[in-house]
DNA sequence: GATGAATGAGTATTCATTCAT
DNA sequence: TATGAATGAATACTCATTCAT
């Protein structure tokens, strides 16, 4: 008989169900997989989540949390805007590396409409990251390092799908642009690529004059 | 009644596989969904098809093939690149938005790791509108109206995260940062602030000489 | 378009069913199966014979009559009895050797319990390989080469049982007495020991004396 | 209502199992019948069994064990041969008899050819039955009581023959011997002139000098 | 807290057969 | 005579969930 440890097993249903779903989706695991994985017994997902789409729902909560963890301090000290932009954005891009069921969970909640984000209140909503993120990009701006009246919320969104990317259609983009973006050396440059994208556009400054600001 | 129109129950069985597995995903949709949708006996779907897989399939390849459409004549002409690149950008931003199918079932496959999108010669991988992106780029290389020594591969990337992400990570993005990615203006907006991004970076132009070319 | 040819189509069916019917049985086939082995169109199954059903009573009919052609001369001419049975016998085995759907659509019908061959009347009913087989025992006792008072239905039982036993158990006898069955040179030893047990049974002759005749 | 009775449901599927597929063979016989005859919940089958082949596999064994109960005493004591042997014989003809599953069962596996026979270490293989009656053959030999040079596998695959054919051709039998061998007198009389052709063959003995041993 | 037997609705796929052309 | 589209019931098997122990 299994010796009586209620964290244990909550814990590794909570494991084998993040690296299940995040691998499949819900729809294509069972819970006999899951309970499987985790070598528990199937009744406790009942037990401890409820029903197996809470236990998605707290996989989403589990793994949407770390994106707390990333960059508390990065931000931090006096460096310029555009050193501390950058180290943000390294940050940013590298746990995206770092954390593929991250991605995925987002995506696949993405294709389900957010229906179990808008449930539980994630790190999602309440994102440190982002914050953090904005103030930087107010900072450049105060300082006249960055343009004026940059539109901070759709400059998140361009830093995130600068970022996603790379991580999200990694499948379809190695077929049509013939990169192969698991390749950590072709990641690396991607990261470069996109710091020099978001500094400095790709048009040359001495044409500048008269094209910019034409656009508000 | 029997109605014999084969086409009509093959289209009508495409129609229903491309709603269903864009709006839900290949396994949270039933063949018996897909047949009742299309209002056709169920044997059908392996009498043209062979199976559910094969019926994903087909329905990727004629979505995929939409993309074909999307700007054949917008980057023709002698307009500056800048101009150019700015309709074909929009061009592609209004074909996601208006192809939700497309982005979706782009997606579902990315996460089910392009199984299928690896065989079949999909209109994905011979893109004619990467190239026409790419070949726009170069002409601004060449003429001098964008930097030398782009990384076209990794700026093809980027162009298409900046589009993307718009409609790939709505519902998360409407979490986190606030804005209601499915209003038209919010999305009108979005595409005037990418293409000022890709243009002209963030950064003020008179410190850039400070800055730039630091990295390669 | 194919040719117009109602035999060869017919033919090619009944091949197909014959070969696919033997081979697995009646329920393992399908109608779709029949078709492809014949080439042929599925709608003329149903067009020849009826249904599946009848096409596999054809098969029977068309297989039962192969026995017709064994050994119409084999039990001709003057040579002794012994000798006449020899070879009938010998045909028979043989028979069976070379005819595999034979042995198999008999015993399919049998563990069906004859439902189509009690209907259509098959060769196997007014049999003349057994007619045949019957007057040479006759002659036997009436000569006084055999036994008198021969049960001979139940002796025709025991040849056919002695025959038959090589080609339908041949599966679990190679597992449980360790002869392979299929070898040639196996079966004929196999049917050389037949005759021999036929004609002189076990036991040694000088002991016949006290045992015999205590049963009749 | 919800029993709870392993066992009970284990066995009521078995013997569901082992009636139906004994009766039509295991491709006309639908998980749905089995679990209907059995009273039991279909997901049990799988529960259980695996699938509805590793059923008849479990089945299969049951049935082929019967064989292992038959006859363990008959062949002992101090008889002389014939006796011994009459009574194996008879108690085999019996066997049969009373367990047409197993003589069914036997058929069909060997019509499919004994592919799930193969597998598993079934009582037929080292069949304690076929061990005896080789042992009595071979007593009844040394004795001096059976001819010498029997070739004992042979022998053991006529003796079964002759037993089987009563039971597994009872049918195609019926229609062309004449006989009604679902009879008892019929059957019983069967097995009597089995038991003369195996120990004097058919041959008048006074004759024997001049034919016998002819062949090897 | 933990076990694994039990359930009934649901899964993709195949069946023999018929109909319109 | 021949074609292949169309049908609805049946196939083996899996699902998330609940119950008795």
């Amino acid at each position: 008989m299994r010796r009586r440890d209620p964290d244990r097993t909550r814990l590794r249903l909570l494991e084998a169900a993040i690296r299940l779903f995040s691998a499949r989706g819900y729809h294509a695991v069972s819970v006999d997989e899951i309970v499987a994985t985790a070598d528990v017994n199937k009744r406790m997902v009942y037990h401890y989540f409820g029903d197996k789409k809470a236990l998605l729902q707290a996989a989403l909560a589990e793994v949407y949390g770390r994106l707390e963890c990333v960059e508390v301090q990065a931000a931090g000290g006096e460096s310029p805007p555009r050193e501390k932009l950058t180290r943000v954005l390294r940050g940013y891009f590298e746990f995206l590396d770092r954390n593929p069921e991250f991605v995925r969970l987002v995506l696949w909640e993405n294709l389900e409409r957010g229906r179990l984000l808008a449930k539980g209140r994630h790190a999602l909503s309440k994102n440190p990251f982002l914050k953090k993120l904005g103030q930087v990009i107010e900072e450049g701006m105060a300082s006249g390092d960055f343009h004026e009246g940059i539109d901070i919320p759709h400059l998140l969104i361009h830093l995130i799908g600068l970022c996603f990317i790379y991580h999200s259609n990694r499948y379809s983009l190695t077929q049509s642009v013939g990169l192969d973006l698991s390749d950590p050396k072709v990641k690396a440059r991607g990261l470069t690529q996109v710091l020099r994208l978001v500094f400095e556009g790709i048009e040359r400054p001495d044409r500048l004059a008269s094209n910019s600001r034409k656009k508000k």
